[in-house]
DNA sequence: ACCGTAAGTAAGTGGTTACTAACATCCGCA
DNA sequence: TGCGGATGTTAGTAACCACTTACTTACGGT
């Protein structure tokens, strides 16, 4: 069953395993090759470099990311929710992987640059979503930044509670409801 | 002035400079010898082997731990209180730290032996806090490790928060307060 | 039967990195 | 003056690792 999937796939599920558990520099191309049960120079002609695979693998695990942002709607606790339950459910589908990648990914510079991308431009459809709702009322009034922080914080945070301390995490709802608790306009 | 420290000391501080930016795997030994403005061959003569030196760093960075850990007081808030400030003020002296180094200890069994048993027997402390003041009926009663965990929770995702985010982070007596609400016994 | 494509095997290259050996230099101290 | 200890310099070793080259095998379509 696992071996209807094509040698590529099983590289990028191997991928994520080894990141998990060793990060970027940790994890060796030997080591993946043999986790997908395929050699090794079929892992670089498919994907040419160790950082080639690395970028599609975390391409494919932000893919939930990749549709269009909407746009600003008058509801702003929808807007946020949606928002939220993206992340939750990116940083829920491999656990140990944002904590061990995600530091590597600010001081190394040329690796997982789509996946980077991908998180910016999230970063800035939060932001948009705060001056919209700003404009309107429904926000209070504060440094974008500030606000823009508050709310990613907490869902950034899930990913270190869960490997480090296995706390019980909360749903996408309930950090809205925080993130919202005496900051509407 | 700084010409004044020992080569030791320095190559203390270095390491932790480069941890902190590059974790343990990414630190070489000959950036930390650089920074340290020190030959590398000094850096083994004096600490041995690379995760000896990281071993000492982490040793001096946790020293404000090492002392014994205060028994449970009749006094709930001040006792959560001192913990609480020694996190803070571990997790502040080198915020990238924690944040880069912390995940690499759970998969790298030799690295840091010194400091995750430090971690650990902090952990103890604050369970032994728990118990003692479930039992004076000072805290509500529900699973010690959940009690346990809602407390650490939150100091270290301070070093997160800060890393990725640069979020305000709360002082030590917050953290506290937040913990307390609607746990009191 | 022929070809193209995707995969494997074997061997190796070149760079990096932890760590060592041998020898030279500086400096405080008796 | 001479000695010891801590440091520097230079050169190396051995391992690891990303990545390559050359050749082979298996298979599906036409």
């Amino acid at each position: 069953m696992t071996e209807r999937l094509s040698a590529r796939e099983r590289l990028i599920q191997a991928s994520l395993a080894v990141l998990s558990e060793h990060g970027f520099r940790g994890a060796t191309t030997r080591d993946i090759a043999d986790r997908a049960g395929v050699s090794e120079v079929t892992l670089f002609r498919q994907f040419g470099t160790k950082a080639g695979l690395v970028d599609a693998a975390l391409d494919k695990v932000t893919e939930g990311f990749r549709g269009r942002a909407q746009s600003p709607t008058d509801d702003l606790e929808g807007d946020l929710t949606a928002l939220a339950e993206r992340y939750v459910a990116f940083i829920d589908s491999w656990p140990a992987l944002a904590d061990r990648v995600l530091p590597e990914l600010t001081s190394d510079p040329d690796l997982g640059v789509r996946a980077k991308a991908i998180l910016e431009r999230n970063a800035d459809a939060i932001r948009d979503l705060v001056i919209h709702h700003q404009a309107r009322g429904d926000l209070a009034q504060e440094a974008v930044e500030d606000t823009v922080r508050a709310f990613l914080g907490p869902l950034l945070a899930r990913a270190s509670l869960r490997a480090v301390l296995a706390v019980e995490p909360l749903d996408a709802r309930s950090y809205v409801n925080r993130f919202l608790d005496g900051r509407r306009g």
